[in-house]
Formats: structure tokens, C-alpha cells, sequence
RNA sequence: GCCCACAUAGCUCAGUCGGUAGAGCACUUCCUUGGUAAGGAAGAGGUCACCGGUUCAAAUCCGGUUGUGGGCUCCA
């Protein structure tokens, strides 16, 4: 018979392993890099071991080599076996559950006596260098249900009999490599040598299947890379990114703290932080105002009834505040639609008054469980860029379209990539079949219009009805929720909002939640690591700082900052007696923009010498240019979105 | 909330076998007037997160509480 590989007909005999049809349609060096394959054209068009004989019928065979992302699943999911197999031999007694490959890396959850330390970790990582070393071949093996089930209880590995039972399935794959067995679908390596580089990362508590109501296993998490080139490049990325940590950043910035004595989850801001938060939500309610939402703003406190009435009292409670006073019990305000309501039915609205945008940028307090909290993007007080769009069901789709296209000009001007992703209707939910397929249609069809590419959660939706979330992507690939916009069928009905039809009778409008930033606090945190401290300069806190080299320049340094700040720069001049090399390496570390440095030359000429915070000097400029170069970088990303903004935020912080 | 780890000056961190606390930066004062990432000297600054226990003696050992970090679950 004849196999294609990589467009090389090759001879093969019908009883040959993958492994061997490979090596002769590949040269010998390459095929050593591969650590699996895939049968397109074969019954199921998945991937097999290198030892599975060809498949029936398998016209084409393509290699899997480990660099690539299928390769590096196949690896590290061997790197998971590999790990267990180590875990097994020094810790006896222990339980396996399962072992998957994830975004870089793998993890293994565990049962054991004991809690995992990390002396244990390095235990661990230099017995599996041993498993590796023994190069042994991972052996594939299908048996019935039953027997697995015999074979493992045996074994004492209750959770891989309680995974059979809920797979229910007749048939199940086993691997074996050495004298460790577990239940996967596979495929693998070859053998274990061809794990090389490779190391445990941390220890971490997960609950069996996630559900915390179950025991709590310990999870080894680890990295695996088909090269020490590849490890090392992902070490690497991994510093990077905590240095743009942005609580790290938050303190050496000085944008804002948390304390003890305030509380958990409470972010403080200092007058740097404030100042790009500031301008930040001013830009927001430019934007809105621009697209026709209107700016409105709702009590924290609301009474405990109005509460009970919307749901939230039932199904929200356990993470809301309350208060009583004069014997009122009130609801601290975990989210901003309610007031938004009470000023939808504050009159009767017609069908012309459709839809209705409220604004708010609400300040919200949701108590969240303590463990979730971190750093900005998860906090029990923060405050959402939240509107409310209320509109007839033939709105519907223009409006979330509006959204969508806001959500783009927006993530253009902070140079954020993003993801859609479209949920559907949970299990447990409200509302009836018509009004959950119009709107899931809705929002569909939207995403469609716009053309961008979507991922659909099934069963992801909130309980009042489907939503769309954006996920951004920063400078280092990590995503963050963000935005999001959900249909609500419940409200509308539970606080029996109505319009006036041009029939003159009463109709049901539809709600919709959005937000574009998500959250104030996230969306800076976000930022923050985004940019690594070093803000746009339309954002920073400080744009331009003017260095003397001694006291002579002080005079004319003072009429500059006089003049940038008459142009509504924000800037400021460090006079002080210390040497220029000081402040120099000061305002870097500020990460300002703009360092202008005024020494007897500038005085003479009459200008600065620029020095921009990426080290680069771009000599000397008049106090005039300098002005408007500073002004073009503030409105620079505001044409990348189509968009055209004016700043006036002079002063000092 | 759960599992594990951690908590020392404003910040970053040392502190060995249990004997009442240290550095660098920052801060204050003085000297220094200098050209693109740290000029010099002196000074001030801590109830070692909090509560309890063991001990002649606790930053150090043990328990609890609070907070933080890494995960899990949840979420903007």
C-alpha cells in the first residue's frame, strides 16, 4: 500500500506502525523531532501514537513535530505521566486523578497524605530526570470498561473508576510506561527520553473536578518545552511579566495602595493614580455623550425591598452589603440597573423614546470571598463604566452592533487586542424559549455584521439571558475580561417596564447591561502591565518633567513650566541642588515621558534638550515646538481609532 | 470560602543554635553648583502584623486571629 507523508508517496506494508511509514517518507534527522502523528483521512482524522499500525485506509500521514502547538500538547501531556510516574515511587499510598496539558505547561492533581513542599518539588523533578533517562516506551492498550474498572480499583485508584463511571463509555484506552498505568485517551511519545526540557513550577490546592465540595487535592504544575530554548524563553517571559506586575508598578509609580485598617479588596488611590483615572473616565463620558447615552446617577444605598423585588436579595445576597438605619434596612449597590430603572418608569416613555442609554460610572461594593482578591483586578469596591440600554426588541440588534463598535474604537486607543465570546443559555434560567432565542440571535447576528471571529461558550450565559464578553489582550498575550453586554429579559418584566406601541398599547422593552472598560480599577490594572508603567501620554500622570543643571537655569526653567502648563501640559520642574545624573534617573524611574533638560547652553538658545524616557535624545528644541509635540502625542492614538479628544488636565501631582 | 506559603523601618530585604534589631534606597540637616540612571557627611526612623502559650529569656518555637502571595471555585 501507499502513504503520503509530507508529499512523498511512500511504500509501505500494511502491518507497519506509524512510526515506520514516518521514517521512511521523512530524512532520519527529521524524525527524530517528531513525538506523534495524525491520519487526516482516517477514521476519526485524529492524532495516534508513533507505535499505532497505520490506520485502515490512511491515505496521508502527517509527522507532529514537538515544536509545534500539537506537538507541545502531546509532550507535555507525557511530561503529566512522567510526573505521576516520578510521584508514585517516592510517595507511596498516593492517589492519581488526572493529568492534562495546559497553556504552557502541565499539571497533575494528586491525593496524598501530606501536603507537597517544595524539597518535595525537586524530589520529584530529579526522579522523573531518572524515568526520562530510563527511556521508557509508552504502551498503548484498549480494553473494556469493566476490565479498566478491575484493573484500577485494584490499584486502589478510586478517582480513575469514578472518571469511568461518569464517561460511560464500553471501551477505554490504557497507557502504560514502566510500571505506571493510567487511564487516557492519549496519544503520547514515543518513549520518555524524549522528554528533555522540562520543570516543575508549583504546588497549588485544586478541588477534584472542580467543584468545591469535593476533597481537596494537591496540583504539581509544571513546564515543558520541546527544546532548553524554548524553556528558557518562557523563564524569561514569565520575569517579564512580573516585573509588569501592577501592584509592584502601583507602589514604585505611587498611583494608589491598600491598607489593613481600610479592609480587604479596597484600593486607595494616590494622586497619581487618580490623576490617569481622572482622565480616563472624563474620556469616557466624552465618548458616551458623543454616541447618545445619557450621564445619570443612582443612590449606593437602596432600600432592602426594591432588592427582594429585582432577585438580587435571593440570588445575590450572600455578596452584598447592607445597612440598616432608623430601623431601614438598605442594600449596598452590587450593581447599577436598578436606578437606571427607576428613571426609565419616572415617566411614561413612548415608542419614540426608544431606546433610552443611561450612563453611570457606579460605584459598586460586592463582597467577594477573600481568596479571589488581587491587586486591582479583583476588589470588593470598584467602580463600573455601566450602562443600561433599553429599547424595542427591533432595536435590539442595532444596539448591540453600537456596543460592539464602541468596544472596538476604544481598545484601538489603548492598542488592545481582543476576543469575543458569545454565551448561551445556562441550565438554571429564566425567560421563555422565544425571548431567549431572539436574543441570542441578536447577538449573533451582530457578530456577524461586525465579521470578527467568535468562540461560543454553551451554557455560559447569566441566568436572565445570553451575553457577550471581551476579553483583552495585552502586550504579553495574558487576557482579561473586560467588556461585556448581556440581554435581560428579567428586569424589564420583574419592575414591568413598558413603552407605548404606535398601536397605543403597552409593550415589554428589552434590557441590555454593558460595560467597555469593565471596571475602572481592572481596566487600569490591566493597563498598567499592558504598557508597563510607562502610560501613553495622554495618560500620564506626569508628561513632561524639566531638569536644571543648576540653579542659574531656574528662572528660565520656571517660565517654560509656566508656558507648558498655560498649553495644558502636565508638567513639572525639579529644581532642586542635586546633580543632573539624579534626576535624570529619577524621572526615568517615573517613566515621564518627556525629560527636558535646561543647562546655560538651553538658556542661551532659548529651549530644552529633550531626553524621552526610552533613553533616546532627540537635542534641543524652543519651548514652542516641544508644546506641540507633546500635544500631537496626546491626540496620536485617538486617530488610530477614528476619534479626535482635547486635553486640559495642567497641573501637578 | 478551601489548600499551601509568607508577614522585620516609607520601599527592597538581611537577621545563623531562642539572649530585647541591621543594610541599601527614601526622609531631615550640612557640605557640594554639577551636562543625561545614584557626589559626600551626619541625623532621625521599628511594640519585629495582632492575641495567647512554652521558656529565666521569643522577631526566632507552638496555637489562634488578621492581612498578603500562588492556586482552586467564583467574577467586572
Amino acid at each position: 500500500m501507499n502513504v503520503t507523508v509530507q508529499g512523498n508517496p511512500v511504500e509501505v506494508d500494511p502491518g507497519n506502525t506509524c512510526a515506520e511509514a514516518l521514517k521512511k517518507g521523512l530524512s532520519g534527522k527529521k524524525f527524530k523531532a517528531v513525538v506523534a502523528c495524525k491520519c487526516p483521512g482516517g477514521e476519526n482524522g485524529s492524532m495516534l501514537d508513533m507505535s499505532s499500525p497505520l490506520p485502515e485506509g490512511c491515505g496521508v500521514l502527517e509527522p507532529v513535530f514537538a515544536e509545534t502547538p500539537e506537538g507541545l500538547d502531546v509532550l507535555r501531556h507525557s511530561a503529566a505521566h512522567i510526573m505521576a510516574t516520578a510521584v508514585r515511587r517516592l510517595f507511596p499510598g498516593v492517589k492519581v486523578t488526572i493529568g492534562p496539558s495546559i497553556e504552557n505547561g502541565f499539571y497533575y492533581d494528586f491525593d496524598y497524605e501530606r501536603p507537597f513542599t517544595p524539597e518535595d518539588l525537586e524530589a520529584i523533578e530529579a526522579e522523573m530526570r531518572k524515568v526520562v533517562a530510563e527511556a521508557q516506551p509508552f504502551d498503548r492498550k484498549v480494553m473494556s470498561t469493566e476490565e479498566a474498572k478491575k484493573l484500577f480499583s485494584d490499584m486502589g485508584e478510586t478517582y480513575k473508576v469514578e472518571i469511568m463511571e461518569d464517561l460511560g463509555a464500553d471501551e477505554v484506552s490504557v497507557y502504560t510506561n514502566g510500571d505506571f498505568v493510567d487511564l487516557c485517551r492519549g496519544p503520547h511519545l514515543p518513549d520518555t527520553s524524549k522528554l528533555q526540557a522540562f520543570k516543575l513550577t508549583q504546588v497549588a490546592g485544586a478541588y477534584w473536578r472542580g467543584d468545591e465540595k469535593r476533597p481537596m487535592l494537591q496540583r504539581i504544575y509544571g513546564t515543558a518545552f520541546a527544546d532548553e530554548k524554548g524553556l528558557k524563553a518562557h523563564l524569561k517571559w514569565l520575569e517579564e511579566a512580573a516585573k509588569r506586575d501592577h501592584r509592584k508598578l502601583g507602589t514604585q509609580l505611587d498611583l494608589f495602595s491598600f491598607s489593613d485598617e481600610a479592609g480587604p479588596g479596597m484600593v486607595i488611590w494616590h494622586p497619581k493614580g487618580m490623576l490617569v483615572r481622572t482622565i480616563l473616565e472624563d474620556f469616557e463620558r466624552k465618548e458616551h455623550l458623543r454616541r447618545g447615552y445619557q450621564i445619570v446617577q443612582g443612590p449606593i444605598l437602596l432600600r432592602r425591598e426594591l432588592w427582594e423585588n429585582s432577585g438580587h436579595y435571593d440570588n445575590y445576597r450572600e455578596n452584598m452589603y447592607f445597612t440598616e438605619v432608623d430601623e431601614q434596612a438598605y442594600g449596598v449597590k452590587p450593581m447599577n440597573c436598578l436606578s437606571h430603572m427607576l428613571i426609565y418608569k419616572s415617566r411614561i416613555r413612548s415608542y419614540r423614546d426608544l431606546p433610552q442609554r443611561y450612563f453611570e460610572l457606579g460605584v459598586v461594593h460586592r463582597h467577594e470571598k477573600s481568596g479571589v482578591l488581587h491587586g486591582l483586578l479583583r476588589v470588593r469596591q470598584f467602580t463600573q463604566d455601566d450602562a443600561h440600554l433599553i429599547c424595542r426588541p427591533d432595536q435590539l440588534l442595532d444596539e448591540i452592533i453600537g456596543i460592539i463598535r464602541f468596544v472596538e474604537d476604544v481598545m484601538k486607543i489603548f492598542d488592545f487586542e481582543f476576543e469575543l465570546e458569545l454565551s448561551t443559555r445556562p441550565e438554571k434560567s429564566i425567560g421563555s424559549d422565544e425571548d431567549w432565542d431572539r436574543a441570542t440571535q441578536a447577538l449573533e447576528e451582530a457578530l456577524k455584521t461586525l465579521g470578527r471571529p467568535y468562540d461560543i461558550n454553551e451554557g455560559d450565559g447569566a441566568f436572565y439571558g445570553p451575553k457577550i464578553d471581551i476579553k483583552v489582550k495585552d502586550a504579553l498575550g495574558r487576557s482579561w475580561q473586560c467588556a461585556t453586554v448581556q440581554c435581560d429579559f428579567t428586569l424589564p418584566e420583574r419592575f414591568d417596564l413598558y413603552y407605548v406601541g404606535q398601536d397605543g398599547e403597552r409593550h415589554r422593552p428589552v434590557m441590555l447591561h454593558r460595560v467597555i472598560l469593565g471596571s475602572v480599577e481592572r481596566f487600569i490594572g490591566a493597563l498598567i502591565e499592558h504598557y508597563a508603567g510607562a502610560f501613553p501620554v495622554w495618560l500620564a500622570p506626569v508628561q513632561a518633567k524639566l531638569l536644571t543643571v543648576t540653579d542659574a537655569q531656574n528662572e528660565f526653567a520656571q517660565q517654560a513650566l509656566e508656558q507648558l502648563r498655560s498649553a495644558g501640559i502636565r508638567a513639572e520642574a525639579d529644581l532642586r541642588n542635586e546633580k543632573l545624573g539624579y534626576k535624570v534617573r529619577e524621572a526615568q524611574l517615573e517613566k515621564v515621558p518627556y525629560i527636558l533638560v535646561i543647562g546655560d547652553k538651553e538658556v542661551e538658545a532659548g529651549g530644552v534638550n529633550i531626553r524621552l524616557r526610552t533613553g533616546e535624545n532627540l537635542g534641543l528644541e524652543s519651548v514652542d515646538l516641544i508644546t506641540k509635540r507633546i500635544l500631537d502625542a496626546c491626540s496620536e492614538p485617538f486617530k488610530r481609532g477614528g476619534m479626535s479628544y482635547s486635553f486640559n488636565y495642567a497641573g501637578s501631582v
